[in-house]
DNA sequence: ACCTGAACACCGTTCAAGT
DNA sequence: ACCTGAACACCGTTCAAGT
């Protein structure tokens, strides 16, 4: 016999955290970080803007449950089977990737690091340390190594994309970072003179995976 | 003869761009960075809050001023004669103890990363890159992975700042953290689960210290 | 139990008006 | 040239009142 609908149940178009996440990503992906407002979020579910702290501690709260959201689904997609080096690019990628496609995620996650999403690639990561054979005394050090420099280029990457909506294109983006770091006082700053080329030209992904292999090697060279 | 006075030359308690960034690193180490605003930094200039803009375009302009100020002077005690790595080193920790001493500078310097200070920094650990062997074509990406890092953990230590506030002690701040992190679905989180002591136990600088050592190590294996 | 929406206590920024 | 401070257009959050 059909159960008896339970206290639980609800009308689909009740509000519920799921729908609240849903209805947050889809506002930072169409139209950016600015224009998530309770008020905004609100109209998209035809509701009161009070209504949504029944379900959402605050904002805050609401920004960790989008950016886990994300995270742990970009994660599914990483191998297991992989042999354990090319399971740390794999994972290091798809972070990096669901930060390109979402740049929202990468200001989040690098505001509020010590959330849920950084617990999922931090175990993701140690996980395949240790199937790396690094010795245990050493896995947490490495483990945060790599988790380090997977926040700083996310924090890059966000701020870069912020940016770049200013300046309507990447090129333009890199030009004038390129032009700003170049123009006053260039005796006193002859490194960022000198890589001025690659840093307007470079790939991102590409010095991404740059920097997890030099990490990589650190990690085997320390052991 | 006495020069005569320039256009230029103010009263001392005339605005300056300068009086307004030690005024608003006053008010962020004092009161935290919840507590710059345009009207309390008006208040703590005695002049009227639409005055600032006169000086600084906007608090994003601010904020990179006064975030370079503190890069630039913690730099300044950076040794010169030492061996690359120990320069590199000591480059490092000099902008950590920074951010140590004022977290607000991390939470800035990772939320807008393309400004001056980074471009300090790139350029320090550059050079003494340079100066360490590292062939041409790998000094872009390998400064670039060692800053990346930097401003990976800049943000992990402003982010714990924020937190250790609220709770009122950093071993508070982490106890909570690691219980946040391994109460629900432990199964899940057995490598978590493992670095658990460690993670509340660990000392910051000590850790930082060794993924810039993991690092160069990296950069010496894969040249 | 859950939702409404006005109200509160703020913000950054602008700008006419002053000196 | 530089400063004043009220005004504008927002915010996140709260809460009495509804269902």
């Amino acid at each position: 016999m059909p159960a008896k609908p339970r206290r639980t149940e609800r009308r689909s178009d009740a509000l519920s955290k799921e729908r609240i996440i849903a209805a947050a990503i889809n506002i930072l992906d169409t139209d950016g970080e600015g224009a998530l407002t309770f008020r905004a979020l609100a109209t998209r579910l035809t509701t009161g803007s009070g209504a949504i702290y029944w379900h959402v501690a605050n904002k805050d709260d609401l920004l960790a449950a989008t950016t886990d959201h994300v995270i742990a689904k970009a994660l599914t997609g990483a191998p297991v089977d992989a042999a354990p080096g090319d399971a740390i690019r794999a994972i290091a990628l798809a972070v990096f990737d669901a930060i390109h496609a979402r740049p929202w995620v990468g200001t989040q996650i690098s505001r509020e690091p010590w959330q849920s999403g950084t617990r999922r690639i931090f175990e993701g990561l140690g996980q395949q340390l240790q199937a790396l054979g690094v010795p245990e005394r050493a896995q947490f050090n490495s483990t945060s190594a790599l988790v380090g420099y997977l926040l700083g280029l996310a924090a890059q990457y966000a701020a870069g994309a912020r940016l770049v909506a200013q300046k309507t294109s990447r090129a333009g983006f890199l030009t004038d970072v390129v032009a700003r770091w170049t123009q006053d006082e260039p005796d006193r700053y002859p490194f960022v003179q000198q890589i001025a080329d690659e840093l307007r030209e470079h790939d991102d992904r590409e010095q991404f995976r740059a920097g997890i292999d030099i990490i990589l090697a650190g990690i085997a060279a320390i052991r």
